[in-house]
DNA sequence: GAGTCGACTTGATAAATATCAAGTTGATAG
DNA sequence: CTATCAACTTGATATTTATCAAGTCGACTC
């Protein structure tokens, strides 16, 4: 484990409250591995051996079955991933890979579930943690059961213009064919419907997205903070380095 | 707060390790009510005061947006819910409302806080609880995505099977409306689905279901535990009456 | 610069799913 | 028993979404 990680980690709202006896133990278990682009790191229905931690880069999480597969979302720096799997000593439900070359830190999952049960404030913020995660998927479920495929782009396109500070003008964060799975659409779908909404208030050319009527794609898009969120800050003890869930894709 | 729904409380895995003195203290602070079919427990968007246990009956979660409305979910005895938003403090983002006449335990989110602050088992099981219930709803997330209509429902199917000790005959426990809804479709589209998939090795006849080719439907439903479930049992401490989740419907 | 590759786009078509409009059934109240 | 009502079913149709098949574009290699 590198030293010069360390401080990213240990802001995070889920290492960044409990004791520092307790952090560095941890730690001194850790693995650090910078990976290329394109890297598998985990394959669902693993053990769940180690909790990542994404230090640079970007980590695309995703499911599959048969062979079909979908974007679950993008995890950046800094954030963990497949907690709830190490917790529960479960198979991992979903893979990751990386997106970019990445910095990715590891910690076995033993240690973990060891240090929460001894470091009550190290507890508190795997449950906030948790609790977040949980509700950012509950978010994503009623996206897709509730919005057509339109409304979901549309409403992407206003939280990825929040992200950017509501800028009128942002540039996509990833890949289109991503978002579109993310949004479970076809990649022509999506292509079609970034078209379609050039009369609903956004044009898009390549990488690059211009809101030209904000109410009028607000209208369209109907956001909503049960639905795209965001979340209050957390009750949790707030870190400085504004933490990155698994939402932005 | 009536003795005698106590110890069914008590043996919830959420509340079955804490120290008693903390879980008697939590009690004094909690109302038990009583419920006619067809209530509206919980509206969306609300602020988190309390959380929900459900001692008898059965609770349907679900979600609006404008007026199209999906459900995300129906609790049975002895499961709880709400309780990320009641964690993180923040609004609900699910409407509850009892499907049958139910028996429901509330506790104030403040108390709630307060103790798993101070008992690490209960924090520890409250990390099991969320760390559950978020797997459960990207399993659910995986299998509007990743499969069809008629997929879902030959899944959903076998799911019951399981929960009825993998009988090959049984009966639904949910209105076709509700359970169409969950599986994200139209009650029409569930109707023709389940005339299909006769052709696929079950029958339904109004509520009873009989697989009559079980082989086949399994090679239809392609199910998986890392989409259909269930988890491996809790490393929490396991508690004698198993637990209910989300997932039944 | 020419070639290659993958992402993206576009159009034509097919398949899946939703909507609308009757019916049917089954439970319940009077 | 009859009336009523909601859930469910079925058929016809419309809409949405996916699939297939070319193309275009841009980045990168040689």
């Amino acid at each position: 484990m590198r030293i010069d990680e360390l401080p990213s980690i240990r802001h995070l709202p889920l290492f960044c409250n409990m004791a520092t006896e307790n952090f560095e133990a941890l730690m001194r278990g850790a693995y650090s591995q910078s990976f290329p682009a394109g890297m598998q790191l985990v394959e669902q229905g693993a053990p769940a051996d180690f909790l990542f931690i994404v230090v640079e880069g970007a980590v695309e999480m995703y499911a599959g079955w048969g062979k079909r597969e979908s974007t679950m979302g993008v995890i950046r720096p800094v954030g963990c991933f497949i907690l709830a799997a190490c917790i529960k000593d479960a198979p991992y439900l979903m893979s990751a890979r990386t997106l970019q070359p990445s910095k990715i830190v590891m910690l076995p999952a033993p240690d973990l579930r060891a240090v929460f049960r001894r470091d009550t404030e190290f507890a508190v913020s795997v449950i906030n943690e948790l609790a977040g995660a949980f509700r950012t998927v509950i978010r994503h479920a009623k996206g897709l059961k509730l919005r057509d495929a339109r409304q979901r782009i549309a409403a992407y396109l206003l939280e990825q213009s929040r992200y950017a500070d509501n800028a009128n003008s942002f540039v996509l964060q990833v890949e289109k064919r991503l978002i579109a799975s993310y949004l479970g659409m076809t990649p022509e779908n999506l292509s079609r419907g970034l078209r379609q909404l050039e009369t609903e208030g956004v044009r898009v050319k390549g990488m690059e997205v211009t809101v030209t009527d904000r109410d009028r794609l607000t209208e369209f898009a109907a956001p909503n903070v049960l639905l795209d969120g965001p979340d209050p800050e957390g009750s949790d003890g707030i870190c400085l380095p504004p933490p990155t869930a698994i939402h932005p894709v």
